[in-house]
DNA sequence: TTGACAAATCAATAAGCATTGATATGTTGG
DNA sequence: CCAACATATCAATGCTTATTGATTTGTCAA
């Protein structure tokens, strides 16, 4: 999931499943709300629960959700589980964004010259 | 929309309402194709139609959905209207991503450290 | 083993999106 | 102005996802 692949074409990367699937589970508020707080340190299910505001199964609910798009990380310590962000999930996700706004620069550079 | 926010903390501009919405108008497998095939060159409606195998009152759909998360650009050229990514949402998309995973990558190290 | 607590799962309902076909708007050329 | 074409919008339907409360699983400490 979210594995980082080389050389390919960024037009055929961008639109893969696990691309796709990380930008959906980041496309929620709360989950978002997650992800940042989370940014700050790691922070088990009861701490999350009462800074984002949400019952435990809701809050599990989103978890999962990050966890199967290969966001978020989870650790037991003892009776507490532990979620960290997962820094090169979002690390790649960046380098494809990125990469796409660069090829689509480009490209509008060429269409300007063509054009004009 | 996707206004560059400048000095503050990562935490907050993640999980503002511009990029929630950006990243909620990609997470969709038909959206993100859009987006890689606009990221090779402008296109117009029709073109894009054949592209991606849709009808045409569903693409314009899907392009508005876009087009109202700031990731992409129309312009009407005499009947047609083309459509480009827009680089800049893109690149902050991109950069807002990456520093929340530097961010967390940072809190990783310091959690190993207060722990061992 | 039992009691207490953390977290996940389940089943059911509600809310939001995608999709479709029909129709409307805007543009060009005759 | 009219005919033809490009695109957008609308209304209706179905599908996916979020949310809730109840229940289950897992862990610790006594």
């Amino acid at each position: 999931m979210l594995k980082i692949l080389q050389g390919s074409e960024v037009a055929r990367e961008v639109a893969s499943d696990a691309v796709v699937g990380a930008l959906r589970a980041l496309g929620d508020e709360k989950r978002l709300r997650i992800v940042a707080l989370l940014s700050e340190g790691q922070l088990c299910v009861c701490d999350l629960a009462v800074r984002v505001d949400m019952k435990q199964p809701l809050l599990s609910f989103h978890l999962k959700t990050l966890r199967e798009a290969g966001l978020v990380l989870a650790t037991r310590r003892g009776k507490w589980i532990y979620y960290s962000l997962n820094d090169e999930a979002l690390g790649y996700l960046a380098d494809v964004l990125s990469r796409t706004g660069e090829a689509a620069a480009e490209a509008a550079a060429r269409d300007a010259d063509a054009c004009c």
